[in-house]
DNA sequence: ACCTGAACACCGTTCAAGT
DNA sequence: ACCTGAACACCGTTCAAGT
């Protein structure tokens, strides 16, 4: 509407950062499904092929995404202003990286497009390098610090993926009929679920796990990296 | 060839088992992005529409294909036959999830498409439902064994996604560039990958970590909830 | 240089028709 | 009942052409 002065003649003027802002709002808006060529195009009021001379290709733009978010969380962290020194680097890195989740909840997509992509992007990877700082600021040697970001895996920064959901939903009255057929063979799920309720009321990141559970598998990670430490 | 007695007329009798079979047969031996309910078809001399009378979509298909990938993964922990009682549940819980690992070694593309499945699998709960034997047989409360599910997450079932791969492969003579132009802002990546050789000789599975990496980190998780057992 | 229209080689899926 | 051909509504991307 304004255009900061500037006058019509030619409406935008088209970048690699303004396709990839658009995208993360694409994205944000709709699931990642919805982040094609064609839509982003029009959301930028161009052609498809225009896109191009800004991009190498799709794969490019899921790259600059990722980037793109991974930097909105450098942006968060670096907020952050804790000790880090001994014992302290595990309250440091845990404010960390519920930090970086904090930033994930606003991209519920993000995840698992973190997931798919095969090349590291830099803001990634400024972001284990300040995670990296605080262990060895609490007296990690580079070899365990190097465990210890294997064994956090996609947890470092912030999400991780889980598989077991069994009952897919908030506990409501209805039976799940398939569930049911097969409760004779599950026993020890059937058990359980009987006595902890799994409500995930509502699973925030998708087909990830909630706060909680989240918290403890990253505290049992931690506990276990202080004591070898 | 042979067709086991019967002979001929009608090619191929076409079934949901027939189809589920060929799609892991084609992602073992290109990708899962080379499943395609054409190619699919093709590779059972059929049309890609004939398909769609043994099953209702394509995310049905991927649904089979996880699932018939955890039935083999459960086929191979059933020859398992370890104590599980009170301390050992450690050391079964260890060797059936190692076990599921080996399984998937086998698909490293299974990893990616479980992590999409939003259903979860009827042989994937069944393995959750025995690894919660274990653990209960270890002397683990529900509530527990609750929180140990959440906190393994895909570990439980023998993958890790790992997005920290600093190198991409093995650490030849020649520098990444982008790496190297990088350098400077990532003081502690660099310390620590000048000090530990990041070879991952050829990572096994995919995006995934190698074997030892996966053993650290389970191993610090069965630790840790052995040790709040 | 930046942008575009038409076209190509794919997708998943619907629908009406065959046996 | 099981299978199929043609067609529809999408994809990402190439290419030759426009300014």
């Amino acid at each position: 509407m304004v255009g900061r002065g500037r006058s019509v003649e030619t409406r935008a003027p088209l970048s690699r950062d303004r396709v990839l802002r658009a995208a993360v709002k694409l994205a944000d808006e709709g699931g990642i499904a919805s982040v094609t060529m064609r839509r982003l195009a029009e959301e930028l009021d161009a052609e498809a092929m225009s896109l191009y001379h800004h991009v190498a290709n799709k794969d490019q733009v899921l790259d600059g995404v990722v980037d793109a978010v991974a930097a909105e969380i450098n942006e968060a962290v670096s907020r952050l202003t804790l000790p880090a020194e001994g014992p302290a680097w595990k309250e440091a890195a845990r404010r960390r990286i519920l930090t970086a989740r904090q930033v994930l909840l606003g991209h519920p997509w993000a995840p698992a497009v973190f997931s798919t992509r095969t090349t590291t992007s830099p803001e990634v990877l400024l972001y284990f390098d300040g995670l990296l700082g605080i262990m060895r600021a609490g007296g990690f040697s580079n070899d365990l610090a190097h465990h210890a970001m294997h064994a956090l895996g996609s947890r470092a920064i912030g999400f991780s993926q889980e598989l077991f959901s069994p009952t897919g939903g908030p506990t409501t009255g209805e039976p799940d009929p398939a569930m049911a057929a097969m409760a004779a063979q599950l026993p020890n799920l059937v058990g359980m679920l009987a006595e902890v309720a799994h409500d995930d009321p509502d699973s925030t990141l998708g087909w990830c796990d909630d706060q909680a559970e989240f918290e403890f598998g990253l505290d049992l990670l931690l506990d276990g990296l202080d004591r070898r430490r």
